[in-house]
DNA sequence: TATGAATGAGCTTTCATTCAT
DNA sequence: CATGAATGAAAGCTCATTCAT
């Protein structure tokens, strides 16, 4: 369904390779670093970064999509052998330190206006987060009038207050807790 | 100790309409927009632009700056006039709500690693946030417990999640009524 | 003479196929059209158009060649066939207008630096060319005193014009019929 | 009526040197030389050339503007000065003959795609040479059926002819009188 | 002080060519 | 032989910054 060509072993290797030094510098740089940084870091030349890559914006693309891809399969892995009463405020909390691991990354999206297209990763981690909420709910655990679109602007908003002010472990934990709190059933 | 020299009074003014410019500029463009973008803007020459700021971090810089000031005269308004039961609340909204106009530029600062000073505005900002916050808990309408660290925390987060998300104003009041909710007692 | 080595069928198909996808493509597109394309278009793999033509100039030079070659072939064919008094005229016209089917091509020699060696196939076309042109002369249909270079001259002249200036048929038309009257007697 | 702006003295001397530089540089190179090769050969740096020429067509378009202002300002002394019966196959040579002045250049405005608009000059161009025409069918030294449109495109085509096979001066000039015996009356 | 032309390092992207598979 | 991934040298162009006017 994915690849249209098998691609070949060593085209599979350097595609990873650029992948991860991607995530690396772009992590570390902004999404203003340079391409050439990318390539350098992944031990290969530029002009294959642009050969997997046909443009910058589509590295940054690629990166987001293997990044969504990690955060639905902890949903769906949650759903499916988690406790329901605690797998909601679990994965919220796995959010948001995911964010921390990610960098600035994910923030680069809006800026670089990557129009991400309707995306069924977005649309698939709303789903999973939707389910893990209702069971919450019929489990008692979290308010039932909270809407899937606020829990999904709250974690947004944590994960990007955690990445703009650079916040301890401490008070990641505690102002997580607040939030978490504003879900809970008073 | 501020100003080596009281400027001409063109200089002055043309201080002001780059800077207005910029904020104008670095909203609707981002960061990366150039420096001659806002010169035209301003209606000045390029060299104007760097004679005010050597470079273009301290535009952004003195963009912040200002931004800041706004937001501490208008908590100490709120200080000397407002009803202490509720000064907290509208301010913490007045916060989230002027991040929308902001536009994008604060959370340029972080990435542009604009590494900002320990800063004095910053410091006056959360000592007047602090003492809303008290008069609130004083006043019974905020969470006794509720430490100003994590306020501080919890605006940060919401302002970069309208920010990020963009969100509908609907979703905005909703996600802010849940956050504020989490500050008041239970 | 010619071939080192006789060439494996499916090597010979392939070579033919890259030749024409060239000369399609470089019509099209001009000569900076790339070598990927004419490979795409010729259904190969890059790497096989280089193991055929070692460099793009080869490749370039290859296409003069064949369509030298079925110049050269029309030209005998007249010889054998034509009306003396007439071929020489046909022979003139069918140059021109196969330069529009050429295409660009043609003109891409001078400025690639492909410096064509004194080439055979010139020579020979030279000299079908000559005895054309002899021939109208005996049958008086020619002025006597054009020179074979003079109209080499007039011929690559009318040839480029036609493909420089995008001229309507009706013009080429009777841009070549004052040409062609150069050369008749008074 | 052409310059928005009087441009400083020094750049008006940059913008004149790099024209001549790239006059230069095209004509021995072809129009795929490099833009740093002509930066280079007029003694400036790169974003100079780029910020009086902002893409590379222009630089090529501007070249031929100055090129067809000579030509015209030629065609219009032949005008005013010239000997009606003789000034038409003047101007025809003096346009032959300057070809090879301007070197490859002009051949290179096909390929390039620069889509020349309608183009004042090149209508004034041809309006002049329709006056010298007229003047020479008048005089009757010029075929009374000759047309203009034929005359553009038999100087078209010897140009493009002088240009593209290197024709010695002798072999030139026979061709040239060939050319415009054909448009004298018989 | 203001101007805006000049600078030049750096960025993205292309493409002829090589070479491991 | 064919394949197509990798290479890496340019090329075109941008833009923060400098400096002569």
């Amino acid at each position: 369904m994915t690849p249209s060509k098998p691609l070949r072993a060593d085209a599979r290797r350097n595609r990873a390779r650029i992948l991860a030094a991607a995530e690396e510098v772009f992590a570390e740089r902004g999404a203003s670093a340079s391409t050439e940084e990318v390539a350098a870091r992944a031990g290969v030349a530029i002009g294959t970064v642009f050969r997997h890559f046909p443009a910058k914006r589509d590295l940054l693309a690629a990166i987001m999509k293997e990044l969504r891809r990690r955060l639905v399969d902890r949903a769906e892995t949650l759903i499916a052998d988690g406790d329901p009463a605690t797998a909601f405020f679990d994965y919220f909390t796995y959010l948001v330190e995911s964010s921390a691991e990610i960098g600035t990354v994910v923030s680069l999206l809006a800026e670089e206006g990557t129009s991400i297209e309707p995306d069924d990763q977005i649309m698939a981690l709303t789903q999973a987060f939707g389910r893990l909420l209702e069971a919450a709910q019929q489990a008692g655990t979290a308010r039932p009038d909270a809407r899937l679109d606020e829990v999904m602007a709250l974690v947004t908003a944590t994960t990007h207050g955690a990445l703009a002010g650079s916040w301890t472990d401490d008070l990641r934990c505690r102002t997580l807790a607040l939030v978490l709190d504003a879900l809970r059933p008073r």
